[in-house]
DNA sequence: TTGTACGCGTTATCAC
DNA sequence: GTGATAACGCGTACAA
């Protein structure tokens, strides 16, 4: 049934190879080999040269990268494993990842895993049979037995956004701690104290630092949260985001003047759940997100939040996916990238907001 | 520098490979091999069998793929090329694809042309060196080298999303035609009139089929678009059609009752170009887009528009791959997956839009 | 500078 | 049923 092979051979073109360039230009293949590859050991006359490579290309020869796999122990391809595309923080990292490693000859292979670990496993297994040089993961966990399973097969690994506890695999990762801290402490500028935040299960980095961030500079000027400030997400989604907003409002009978998002669509849909409660934001509670991801700039409010560098974040994971080929073994390491505030329309700060619920402050003014 | 051959032998761990479960089994590799691939010639003995099975799960024995594609010509492996993976369109055809074809046991080559067509060659040239089974395409044009170097190489290949204007290779797509004539008639039927577009370039069969289905449909009740009521952006771009829309709103006096969009980024753009010329979406002028792509529906108006249905389009494009593979020499196919209507905000009827200079109308009411 | 010969790990086709 | 053996196309140490 699925027998690409067929297909292949009745398309009839036989494949041109090195002896069919070879013969045509009365040498021997090898010297075709070496001819066809720069940096090959020794070296070839001038005129053996131009003769093989014009005859190469008449004939229209393109190289076996597999035989040529067989022989090197190297595929010059990667794979680059996601939960699932549609997340729009994914394609511009495979988009940096390209930038620095198509130039170098590297193909990339891309699964997603649909959020199932067993999937996960499986890929990486087919990865590895594949003889893949090396691997990006973006799902990487606290504590992960995918990464181990890397380090038991001896591949090379990447991990991307995410990191590890124990940061004993490379990885390229956005600082979400200090994205966190800016938004957090120019939310505290503004004048808010009564917070409230939406997280996401802490079993991943990006959703542990963001809490750290937010609750460190918290905790800076004194502040920290209570149970009924604090909701949590299974997955981040917008639906997911509403749901927990409108658990916040429900929480207690005054309602906080901000509510923290973990990422930009449970922000959304914590708007929604505002707009669902009859409230108005700005004006009646401010909603921050974290990603910036396509569009929120132009939803109703436009979205308070903060932005990963994703297209470099992929392109220094591929440089440091780089340097692993190269190294005997080097150290791994962690690279952090800035983030950056976007202020927009969904946070603003409101002390006389209509309707709203007054909460003795025990606070004074604070500056940052 | 880059040398993923190093690392590998580097990582100590000699993969373990069909000799040595050979050897520790007591049989010839070739029994070996029999006995892991199901469906090989000969019979084995229940008892080697069991034994074989259990010594390469004990050593962790995993097939060399690239041993094996050198012996059987199929990597199985496909490539997919696209301009852009940041174009939400192509995730959900990407996972569509993995869909039908993962459990085949192919794994998927992406690449991102960045909308240079002498990368997308490169990367077909690439592609085939790696000889991957097939290739989707999804950049596409009406008459498109690209196309025609893939027959050239003997590479089946299946279009998404878009088809050749001669249809001799199979494809996926969306129903275009049938999509934007649906709308035009929602539109006509509750009761516009005077109605303006913005087209893309009309050398993708998907830009071309939206405008035909928008002039069939108009011509149908006797209305043709003047020319002050057609704009061009020559990208997608929320940019380009706020640019596009401001110079529709320039060329005459009066402004149309609504703009039909090519697809929901121009539309995107367009609103902001009506919010900009101080005009009310709806109140003023509607807009529709096309694709549904995620957020617009909480864009600020909700975006009426038109949902293809993706992942079902790379299911299918996976299908119609296997298809390929096994017949000897199908007559291309082209299938044409549905689209539906999006109703929302962003598109409303006003014959008393505040503001609007009127325009003599010389049409009766329309019913569809 | 160029040719020879071997091996990469499989699959497939022979014998036995 | 199972073992031996020849490809698959290329890279490269070694010989010439």
């Amino acid at each position: 049934m699925a027998d690409p092979e067929n297909k292949r051979s009745e398309g009839k073109v036989a494949r041109v190879k090195l002896a069919d360039v070879a013969n045509a230009s009365g040498v021997h293949y090898s010297t075709v080999s070496r001819v066809l590859r720069p940096g090959s050991k020794g070296r070839i006359s001038d005129d053996v040269a131009e003769r093989v490579r014009s005859v190469a290309r008449e004939l229209g020869y393109q190289p076996n990268s597999v035989a040529a796999s067989l022989r090197t122990q190297s595929t010059r391809s990667i794979g680059l494993i996601v939960h699932d595309m549609s997340d729009p923080v994914y394609p511009p990292i495979l988009s940096g990842i390209e930038a620095t490693l198509s130039p170098e000859g590297f193909a990339v292979l891309v699964s997603n895993t649909g959020y199932d670990i067993d999937v996960e496993i499986d890929i990486v297994n087919r990865m590895a049979s594949r003889l893949v040089d090396g691997i990006f993961l973006a799902t990487t966990r606290l504590h992960d037995p995918v990464v181990a399973r890397c380090k038991e097969l001896g591949i090379p690994l990447v991990s991307v956004l995410r990191q590890t506890e124990d940061a004993t695999s490379s990885a390229v990762v956005n600082d979400c701690y200090g994205g966190m801290t800016d938004l957090t402490n120019h939310i505290l500028g503004l004048g808010f104290r009564d917070i409230a935040v939406i997280l996401a299960p802490q079993g991943l980095s990006t959703a542990r630092e963001r809490w750290l961030g937010i609750r460190d500079t918290l905790s800076q000027v004194g502040l920290s949260l209570p149970e009924h400030r604090v909701a949590h997400v299974d997955r981040m989604s917008a639906e997911n985001g509403k749901q927990a907003a409108q658990r916040l409002l429900a929480a207690a009978p005054s309602r906080p003047e901000v509510i923290i998002c973990v990422n930009d669509l449970v922000a959304v849909g914590a708007i929604q759940a505002c707009r669902g409660a009859g409230l108005s934001v700005p004006s009646d509670i401010s909603v921050s997100g974290y990603n910036d991801i396509p569009l929120v700039d132009i939803i109703d409010p436009p979205l308070t939040t903060v932005r990963m560098n994703l297209h470099d974040i992929g392109k220094e994971a591929g440089e440091l996916m780089l340097e692993q080929f190269g190294a005997e073994s080097d150290a791994p390491k962690t690279l952090r990238i800035a983030s950056q505030l976007v202020l927009r329309a969904s946070l603003r700060y409101n002390p006389a907001g209509k309707n709203r619920n007054a909460r003795p402050g025990t606070l004074g003014p604070y500056t940052p």
